[in-house]
DNA sequence: TTTATTTTTGAATGCTGTTCACTTTCCTGG
DNA sequence: CCAGGAAAGTGAACAGCATTCAAAAATAAA
């Protein structure tokens, strides 16, 4: 029976040959300025076969994030792996930064969309998504999750004593990427900081590693020179 | 000349109208699902006369945005000005559950687009919006910065030396807000996790004051008695 | 009252996501 | 090799909606 086999592998392949072109023209010109029939004919069919591989345009996106969301989870997996067992603040900073490009890698082209899957958002279309891929869209970001509470709750690092004390800590981490990434995306109609982002990055995690209050402990950490300057709070647009 | 004042008078007023019709719909049906149609009957007046008053809808969606992002810096300048001098850490995370909720208030429905707006948005329509009106919105949002800053740097509590470390603090502080609110968005398709607002706000703010590394200083913290079990990383949806 | 100006209307326009009647291609059983 | 039926593929037609515009109505000025 090689000729179902086959059948199925053409149809994956052509599902893909969609998405692939699909991902390049939202990327170049935006999801909501590219119209199907672009992407119909970047991929050499016509508009209505799209619809024979998927449900709706929003559909194309959500399988889209699905992709970049696995790629990210894999891509955790290894950097924890990598970083098991590491024990000095210097150390846990390089994950996390290394975590926080691998995140930013992800979020930036697909974030926009997966936010309005994942967590519903109210400017939403309502439209036709498989229900599958909401399903495994979430499934893996819950893993994503799982996998970083595992790693904090058994590091020497951290302090967090039980896994409960780590969920809190993952989610603070998690949270503090998703507002880096808005703070910070800078593709388009003007920037509002003019700082870096690497060092800015950097800089944050530094900041939550050492913590921001506590005026009791004051003194004990060492001197940090910030390259975040005060002067960087102005307008660098162009309007 | 009360004839070109009246004039004036009535035409702020219709716009506001338009505005706060618009501003209902969007809440109840969303921005994508809202017709323009519909906003002009709601406003009891025809299509076109909108566009005497709005260069596009996300003209009008970016006027909301501001009205909510000026209200949102009133009401932080009273709550800095309430808590200032806080010393204790109960004091200064009151402060911050207070900063939260109000920034939630306004970044709920407006969020997505002032995003959009600010730190531009890939997926978003290429449409034209008042230059004023984005310019306004920029200037709102770096005064909020700037206040905390100022706060933060002269509180006691904190420990920020200059107004360079303070700014950090502020940008952690930020990022966080964005990054619980994203995890936190719950109205609509499903929730992932299937904790409480209020409390997963509480917390995080305890966990950022308290800070998350640092295992030479074991022993010293409070207990903590955490509400987040891990229990409540699994779906809670409605596919 | 007449004329000029401004406001307001709602039908027309154009773009685009989606559907559907139809054609082509491909597989299978005789 | 050949029907004939299923699956894949097509692109014109449809529908919804942001936006425009020519014309009408209302208002101000003369």
């Amino acid at each position: 029976m090689g000729i179902k086999e086959r059948k199925e592998r053409e149809k994956k392949q052509r599902a893909n040959d969609i998405l692939e072109a699909a991902r390049q023209l939202f990327e170049r010109k935006g999801f909501l300025n590219t119209p199907l029939q672009d992407v119909a004919k970047e991929a050499e069919i016509s508009v209505g076969l799209i619809y024979r591989y998927f449900q709706s345009k929003e559909d194309i996106f959500a399988s889209l994030a699905l992709k970049g969301a696995e790629q990210y989870d894999k891509q955790l997996e290894a950097l924890l792996k990598k970083a098991k067992g590491a024990k000095s603040r210097a150390q846990v900073a390089e994950l996390l930064g290394d975590i926080a490009e691998s995140f930013f890698a992800f979020y930036g082209p697909y974030g926009e969309y997966f936010d309005m899957l994942l967590y519903s958002y109210k400017g939403m279309k309502e439209v036709q998504i498989q229900a599958t891929t909401l399903t495994r869209l979430m499934s893996v970001t819950l893993s994503s999750l799982d996998k970083l509470k595992t790693f904090v709750h058994r590091s020497p690092y951290f302090k967090a004593r039980n896994e409960d004390e780590a969920l809190r800590t993952v989610f603070l981490l998690w949270g503090l990427l998703l507002g880096c990434h808005k703070l910070f995306d800078s593709s388009g109609r003007g920037h509002l900081f003019a700082f870096q982002k690497d060092t800015f990055i950097k800089e944050m995690i530094e900041q939550v590693l050492v913590g921001i209050g506590g005026s009791t402990s004051e003194g004990k950490e060492p001197v940090r020179k910030p390259s975040l300057s005060s002067r960087e709070l102005q307008f660098q647009d162009s309007l």
